[in-house]
RNA sequence: GCACCCAUAGCUCAAUUGGAUAGAGUACCUGACUACGAAUCAGGCGGUUGGAGGUUCGAAUCCUCCUGGGUGUACCA
């Protein structure tokens, strides 16, 4: 629909002066009865012409060059609205043309030939992920897969640090635990990580090695058995959420990379560092920050910063148009040096998009539940899914906008019945499966030929809702917005469980069946895909 | 103190990025299965968009101040 219109607008163009290089923007009214696109261009151009917006509409429309089957009705309203209203005829190619692309309607070309770089999870493996790290997975997956279907080529990447300070406590909480399981007593105070996973992974190293690493007086083979166990069950936690990790980024590499040394020495050679109080500091306020920072501690090791930007550098020299960095509310600090940074150092740091999510509050019997790792007081990932199941994790953690804090209810996510709203997408996907399953048993078939008889309110709601479909994906993808998805694909299942109930296929005249039937079907792929991008399954059967 | 985010129906959240009468779900009250799945549909109840100003044809959305929450504010990441 959009594009019909937004030709005729720049065929008009050549004949309105004022039209030229506007960008008309067309959305569809939130109120029946406002045509099925609206613009408010005319309104718009009211300081510019000097004119009265309902008087510039009425001009736009008389040269408009429109072909009256597509679009039934124009009407300028309220203040200046210009409403377009679609012909039936229109309305139904949308049917046909989903059952021409099949699982790829809904995809856009936009962007085939760039590359991509969504980094998401990125947790150091001090421990199983917990749900608050759920939302980080779930986000940084959706916006992937959106960006697929915008035509990116999309690499998702987790980026770790097995080299600081919680990881050598991690190791040695490790082999306290080694020691306490050979009889030995120890003092394992609330520093140490507390979980159940630090006593099975000693364990392990009892059963591999005895008693024989107890004279060890460093925990480096503690550190490195931990992580390797650790990262094992974080691949696996991240599986039954069907992610899977393109690279696993070690920072690490940046040392032994020289990478770290070649920032320092452009920042040198910038003259964009000095050294004060035996430490080295980042001339961030001539960059346009608040204040200078520290980049090497006077100890000689690097604050983050540094190897974050060495990290983001290597993201630019791999080649990518579009590098997306998924973070909790608690990193918003830390972005804006490292951006400042790359800037200076002669990258183009809007190709960075962080985007940063707020905290999920987990409510169990409509009480907040309070986590830390450390203390081992926290609700795995894993055990979440395992509890409620992929798709509803998938779902919830997709439905709504970044910037809320969420609520996650446990109870609710766990009840499968009307409450629960995956259930609702998914009935009306199985129920269309059952209508196919019954149509076929009968030999009726779907068909083409006479769309046109789709005239009820139902049905011609149902089509619109299919011709947004597209729109809905790009726009969700270009602004990172998952949660889109998700509303819109209950909005879709609204106007469909509607046609269900409002239009019968069995025992109708066998033309408006065999319509019935094509718009039921594409209604189905339109939902399958929709589903898909948020990776939740698609049932024939509940 | 300062910075970023948030505040919308009893509850959980939307609102096409400044558009028309602020919408869904849930809860509560009605009604609809002897033909395709009632995990559904229809109707009702529910709002000074935290408060006060401002900007303009038009504000939940932008600006200022205030109130109340979250997150940071390190030579931690």
């Amino acid at each position: 629909m959009k594009k019909y219109l937004a030709s005729l607008f720049d065929a008009t163009a050549n004949k309105l002066e004022y039209l030229k290089n506007k960008s008309v923007i067309l959305s569809v009214p939130n109120q029946k009865g406002h045509g099925d696109l609206s613009t408010n261009i005319a309104m718009l151009l009211t300081k510019e012409l000097k004119k009265n917006p309902r008087e510039i509409a009425t001009e736009i429309i008389d040269n408009l060059d429109y072909d009256s089957s597509i679009i039934e009705k124009i009407e300028i309203a309220g203040p200046g609205f210009i409403n377009f209203s679609f012909s039936i005829k229109f309305l139904s190619k949308i049917i046909f043309e989903i059952d021409e692309a099949k699982s790829d309607f809904g995809k856009s070309k936009k962007h085939v030939g760039k590359r991509a770089n969504v980094e998401f999870v990125s947790a150091n493996p001090t421990g199983p992920l917990t749900v608050g790290h759920g939302r980080n997975a779930i986000i940084g997956d959706t916006v992937a897969n959106l960006l697929q279907w915008i035509g990116y080529d999309v690499d998702r990447e987790y980026y770790f640090n097995n080299a600081g300070r919680q990881m050598r406590v991690l190791g040695q909480s490790v082999q306290l635990r080694y020691k306490e399981l050979l009889g030995e007593i120890v003092d394992f105070t609330d520093e140490y990580y507390q979980g159940e996973y630090i006593k099975e992974i000693a364990q392990l190293l009892v059963d591999e090695h005895g008693d024989k690493l107890l004279n060890e007086d460093d925990e480096s083979i503690f550190k490195s058995k931990a992580e390797k166990e650790i990262f094992k069950e974080i691949e696996t936690t991240l599986e039954h959420l069907d992610i899977k990790m393109n690279n696993f980024f070690n920072e690490q590499t940046l040392y032994d990379d020289g990478k770290i040394d070649a920032v320092l020495k452009e920042f040198k050679d910038k003259n964009l560092s000095y050294k004060k109080d035996d430490a080295l500091w980042l001339k961030l306020t001539e960059l346009g920050n608040e204040q200078d920072k520290v980049i090497v501690k006077s100890t000689g090791e690097p604050t983050y910063r540094l190897p974050d930007i060495a990290y983001h550098i290597t993201k630019f020299n791999r080649g990518y148009n579009l590098i997306i960095d998924v973070f909790g509310s608690d990193h918003n600090a830390t972005f804006p040096d490292v951006k400042a940074g790359i800037q200076a150092l002669g990258y183009d740091a809007e190709k960075v998009d962080v985007l940063i999510y707020q905290f999920v509050t987990i409510i169990e019997k409509g009480e907040v539940v309070k986590m830390s790792t450390r203390k081992a007081n926290y609700i795995t990932l894993d055990e979440l899914t395992e509890a409620v199941g992929k798709d509803v994790v998938r779902y919830f953690f997709n439905m709504r906008s970044l910037s809320s804090h969420l609520n996650f209810d446990i109870d609710l996510a766990k009840k499968q019945s009307e409450e629960n709203p995956v259930f609702y997408l998914q009935y009306a996907h199985a129920r269309i499966s059952s209508i196919l399953r019954m149509t076929d048993e009968q030999k009726m078939n779907s068909s083409f030929d006479n769309l046109e008889l789709l005239s009820t309110e139902a049905e011609i709601n149902l089509m619109k809702m299919l011709h947004q479909f597209k729109d809905e994906v790009y726009y969700s993808a270009v602004n990172y917005e998952p949660h889109r998805i998700a509303n819109y694909l209950e909005e879709l299942a609204t106007s469909f469980h509607k046609f269900y109930t409002d239009c019968r296929i069995l025992g109708t005249e066998k033309k408006l069946a065999e319509a019935r039937i094509a718009l039921a079907k594409s209604t189905q792929t339109v939902i399958k895909n929709g589903l898909s991008i948020l990776g939740v399954s698609a049932p024939d059967r509940m």
